[in-house]
DNA sequence: GAAAAAAATAAAACATCGTTCAATTAATTT
DNA sequence: AAATTAATTGAACGATGTTTTATTTTTTTC
């Protein structure tokens, strides 16, 4: 068969999103397959990778999209909470939550790998800048005293930290079998780090 | 053919390991598959999967030989450094050098999974806790008053961020462009948290 | 409105993957 | 020497992402 009748590249590609998120919100990813995608949305295989190009990329659009969730969790937080450092707690505990609550569609995220020698493409590595700049604003506003340079440092190590408490808490990977709170961890972590860094 | 006339299980054993330990410290994991290994140790792909059940365990039998190295580079230290902090900055030092040097063989101790339904045995299990023993005895030492309680959810929490600091500099999954030294966050870590730790 | 061009879709074939199972060969035991 | 056990393989299976070729359907052109 040919172009339907009622072909839009926007519908397809909110379908086929639409509906490797709800597969993604029951079980992992590492269950989901370009073929059964195809099914899913009743296309051929070849037709997603015509779209997309291949796996990899229509993988990356569904990143996309979770980070874009992500941020609208985020972004109401940076108005409504004027003080630095409280905000700096809302954000880091908003983001595990989210984590917590769509682990596959986040775990993704990190799992994920672009075939070797192809970069990050700008609308991605923007989604990420953005996500940064929330965390870096915090940092910026509490201690003005504190150079740009020490800044972004700052900003970097508590970014991966966060990242790493929140993979440890998804899959059990390289754990203890004390299970330890994620919320509890990223609320020490900030609170020992911070204490210092203010009065730096 | 049958039995080879100098069929041994732990040579047998050491060669796969040899080689894809070799493999990894030119290419990545994703690149290596079970037929690949047979080939390179000249058995057919059932072999292998008869003596180690499935490839997911035998990459686990990589996984845990790797932490036997990294293990094998940071005992030396708690002999050397009595200084319960000194030693845990040089121990992260070295855990993120190790990473470093073998980014391929250590990527994948983070990067595999197990089956489902099927937890992770024993011996893993150990190797495990006795890396982290590493760090939580630092702590221990640094602050007796502080109680056993919460020496176990810093050394969590700092174990992890730690992880995520070296993951994020292996791969730049979800990192900035502006690229910072991994050895720099891990310093600046432990300056942070352990300065307001100490006085807690 | 028919012919030509373009775009969407699919079907089939390909190379790879991990795994299973039956067969075969060699060493060991009886 | 015969029977048993253990090591090893080869072939087949189902699944994967991808490529290539063909087939429709829509759009454009005349």
């Amino acid at each position: 068969m040919g172009r339907r009748n009622d072909h839009n590249p926007e519908e397809f590609n909110e379908l086929v999103l639409t509906q490797v998120e709800e597969f993604l919100t029951h079980l992992p990813a590492s269950q989901l397959s370009l073929r059964k995608v195809a099914k899913m949305i009743g296309y051929a295989p070849s037709t997603l990778i015509h779209t997309y190009k291949n796996w990899s990329m229509l993988l990356l659009k569904v990143n996309a999209r979770t980070l874009d969730r992500l941020m609208a969790k985020l972004t109401p937080l940076e108005q409504a909470i004027a003080d630095p450092e409280q905000r700096l707690y809302a954000i880091a505990e908003a983001y595990c939550a989210f984590a917590c609550k769509q682990p596959h569609l986040w775990t993704l995220v990190f799992e994920h790998k672009l075939p070797a020698g192809i970069d990050i493409p700008g609308w991605m590595q923007q989604r990420i800048n953005q996500l940064f700049g929330l965390v870096a604003n915090c940092l910026t506003d509490m201690n003005t005293s504190v150079k740009t340079e020490q800044t972004l440092l700052s900003a970097n190590t508590l970014w991966a930290s966060v990242h790493g408490i929140t993979l440890l808490a998804l899959d059990d990977k390289l754990s203890l079998n004390t299970n330890t709170n994620p919320d509890e961890m990223l609320v020490d972590l900030l609170d020992n780090y911070l204490h210092a860094w203010k009065n730096a």
